[in-house]
DNA sequence: AATCTGCGGGCTGGATCCAATAACACGGCG
DNA sequence: CGCCGTGTTATTGGATCCAGCCCGCAGATT
């Protein structure tokens, strides 16, 4: 079970270097939960677990370092990075100013391809959200909300995005099992959807900054309990 | 002249590891245009030039990579990132808009301290403009923008600020000579720090704006007119 | 009994070595 | 004369090897 695990060398395409296959499998992980904040990540160990030389691992922890997930002292290795609840306020802050914006611009770019696409996505997103299928439900998710802002054609600030929201996911994930705030943003996926093939920017955007602030007043007072009893 | 270019053993507080260090000086070389937008960069070579193995410049690579400064390809190699004007303007909008609610948050928040600081880092700024020390411009420009959002308290919306003003800086520095928005910003960074002392957030945030989209429209009006006789 | 110290294991950081790949040039063939 | 195929070379990617640093443990000294 443990060798190898996802990275599927069978269909490999070979499109990504090994490095970047292994900066994706292990950030799935820690996004999954199986890694711990506070948990050090050994090189030696991850290489033999997939079956491989230190040195990408290494590399690997490099790209993760740089996205924030994890932590790295010299000579003292890798631990994957905690979240304060301060810092992920400031990182839901961040979303609902950026992601606002994206939506506004994409909005009026949308096509109706780009409309099924998100659609299509929406479907699988119910579908995971029937099956509570956390870790899918999770990078659906962001798939969504992704597909929403592509049209904008703003790249960079997408790819930014991406980093904030990858960085906030893993507590989303943990804490999605006991919240009400699951169901409700499930609900307001759709009615976004709706919203969008409307044109209608001004309640887009205002939901979604309410979807947003919703989820990330509810993961800081989790993470604020936490914090406490811990 | 090539050996050990900028990393001064000699005072070396080994506060940071090699790689890191390797990153920062290629960092400011790319930044100053030793190194072109299209020029790669070749392990080999690097690594002689610093007196080290390729090893570190990899993992150097690999955190410049993350930055956007260059963009690399399996077994190709890593090339300086090229910046198309589209690209430029999106990411003066981001300045614009995660600089202003920085500004605007970290204005109440200044102490006479802060303020201090900032005097003091803009003395050096127009030292530096008086002589025409562009590259030393260029990091103090920076600098005395950063010293005026550390009070906000928003480390993460700071940080990524920061990637998006070095990625563009490079093009600034090779502008500013034969630009005339660069006395006009020289003066206003005066103007914007006698806005913070006077508590003057509406006014601030405002020339801040303008401020950040001049030297974007300047930019970008620049690169446009650089692509055309390419 | 507690703390300091010296030693050893485990891990990381860096160097070197080998394999694999992509650009390039030369030569053969149409 | 031009195009395509092949071989060579330069350069990257990955593996292995060696040195150096943390940390924990044990023993000694106060």
């Amino acid at each position: 079970m443990k060798s190898g695990m996802g990275l599927t060398k069978s269909h490999s395409l070979k499109r990504q270097s090994l490095p970047e296959a292994l900066a994706d499998s292990l950030r799935e992980r820690i996004l999954n939960g199986e890694f711990k904040p506070g948990e050090s990540l050994v090189q030696e160990a991850l290489a033999e677990e997939y079956e491989c030389s230190r040195m990408p691992v290494r590399e690997a922890f490099r790209q993760l370092e740089a996205a924030g997930l994890i932590v790295t002292k010299v000579h003292k290795g890798a631990v994957v990075a905690a979240m304060p609840a301060e810092q992920a306020q400031e990182l839901y802050e961040l979303r609902v100013n950026l992601e606002s914006v994206l939506l506004e611009l994409a909005i009026p770019n949308m096509t109706d391809v780009d409309l099924d696409t998100s659609e299509q996505v929406l479907r699988e997103l119910e579908k995971a959200y029937e099956q509570r299928d956390i870790n899918r439900w999770g990078s659906l998710n962001w798939e969504f909300h992704r597909s929403l802002y592509v049209p904008a054609n703003r790249t960079q600030t997408l790819a930014i995005v991406q980093g904030v929201n990858l960085q906030v996911e893993r507590y989303v994930r943990l804490q999605l099992l006991i919240s009400e705030t699951f169901e409700a943003a499930q609900k307001e996926h759709r009615a976004l959807l709706e919203y969008c093939r409307a044109r209608n920017v001004e309640a887009a955007v205002a939901l979604l900054k309410q979807h947003i602030r919703d989820a990330g007043d509810s993961l800081v007072a989790s993470l604020e309990a936490r914090s406490v009893d811990a």
